[in-house]
DNA sequence: CCGGATCCCTTGCGATACTG
DNA sequence: CAGTATCGCAAGGGATCCGG
């Protein structure tokens, strides 16, 4: 094997990475949603609605079950009258914390050195 | 100005900031096609049509343009026959560096922990 | 209160062909 | 080589209503 493809393999792999993360963070509200969950630890499905100017019920539900499925919240249906449904983030998604941190510091400075400017 | 609006006021510049990251990241091909760059310094226009597999010439077009307005990426025109087109990171487009590493690490960790289990 | 179902519209994106 | 122009589709998402 040549110095060339193991280094094109690695491209690759990392490509693959990054598309993984874009997946679980593409989304008009994906992010929105982990920062409120992320920081009110839990929250509820009409919390949320609220948190997350905008939203509509249909695509708040969507966009829970997607991250569901990716195991970065977790869904308890608490046993009260009517039913009310509380989120957290699970010990993975809590990693995403970091990523997110990232991305508002990033935003700030981005709005400083060119959105400013407009 | 009671706690509570200090507080409100603050995760909506958290969101706003998040939100303008994501406005330049987000669409289909705009990461790969820093990472390209980022990858090689300079790279010229049909060499990123080459990296990023599967984009077309019109979307690459659009999307560098984008990322010129947002200043991420340097355009420069070579006086050569026919005319080719280098684009490079400029020193702002250079701090998405950490954003894409982080990404890519997070990804891989996801991939261990959710899509490998699948 | 939670969230699924339906309808409809807008946008992103692909394919292709064309120009300097 | 580096784009631009046109057409057309399909996915994403909004509004609203319905059911457990």
């Amino acid at each position: 094997m040549t110095c060339k493809t193991d280094f094109q393999t690695d491209r690759k792999k990392e490509m693959m990475a990054v598309h993984d993360a874009m997946d679980v963070l593409s989304g008009k509200w994906k992010i929105y949603i982990i920062s409120s969950i992320c920081h009110y630890n839990k929250r509820r499905f009409s919390d949320i609605l609220d948190d997350v100017v905008g939203i509509s019920n249909k695509m708040l539900s969507k966009e829970l079950k997607d991250l569901e499925v990716n195991k970065l919240i977790k869904r308890t249906v608490l046993d009260t009258q009517p039913v009310t449904v509380q989120y957290e983030l699970t010990e993975h998604g809590l990693t995403l914390k970091t990523i997110v941190n990232n991305l508002t510091e990033w935003g700030m400075a981005h709005r400083k050195e060119v959105i400013g400017k407009k």
